[in-house]
DNA sequence: ATCGTCCATCAACTCTAGTTGATCTATGTT
DNA sequence: AACATAGATCAACTAGAGTTGATGGACGAT
């Protein structure tokens, strides 16, 4: 141990940071923030090619930050408030024990 | 409006989030959130090619997540909790609003 | 002054993530 | 049935981030 792979916790954090940094999910993200939105009112808010909003909409879904919702013809996409929280709680911890000095060296 | 960019701060904190979504500088972290240390014990702990580590450290650095004190020979490296904590505050901002219910749609 | 160690930097390469335009499916309309 | 619209998916391409091995600069020891 120590020179392992980051713990099951980080790697889920990992997968919702990655998701999140990118600056067009980031702007959908921002978008949703203000409610639950159908894809092709993202599409004309946002002035996004379809394709390229499914894209980024499927990469947020998947990391667990969006959820989905068919209604007739249309899909409304919502945040995961959830997500958010478990990463902001992951962040708490890792720098509740970082005061420490430092390890002498070599 | 509506059709911009992220906001200034939406900017600053992914870039934050950038700089974390990497598996390799998540272990560097983690590392760091134990206390304090230096480049080269670093580099053995996460058995890692030095000039591989010098790369990802300089990317956490230029985000504001590290800070780094010379001492002689060494360089050691520490967390910024005020970098983590101020994405936390960030995050906290960002799902507070996201309650709303589905706009009518198209 | 020379040598060894710690660390940053650079150039060349690799690889993954995002983009683009086209196609496909599902649902609703006439 | 034929058509139109919402949205997902696919293949080909592009660009940027990460890797690798070598070189260079700073500091300490002899």
């Amino acid at each position: 141990m120590g020179v392992t792979s980051p713990s099951m916790q980080a790697e889920q954090a990992r997968a919702l940071l990655k998701a999140l940094a990118d600056p067009l999910r980031l702007r959908v993200i921002e978008a949703l923030g203000g409610g639950e939105r159908c894809v092709c009112d993202l599409t004309t808010d946002l002035d996004l090619a379809q394709s390229k909003l499914s894209f980024h909409l499927k990469v947020l879904k998947e990391a667990g930050l969006l959820a989905d919702r068919h209604e007739g013809r249309w899909i409304y996409y919502r945040l995961r408030p959830e997500a958010i929280e478990q990463l902001r709680d992951w962040l708490a911890d890792l720098s509740s024990t970082c005061h420490t000095p430092a390890s002498p060296c070599c």
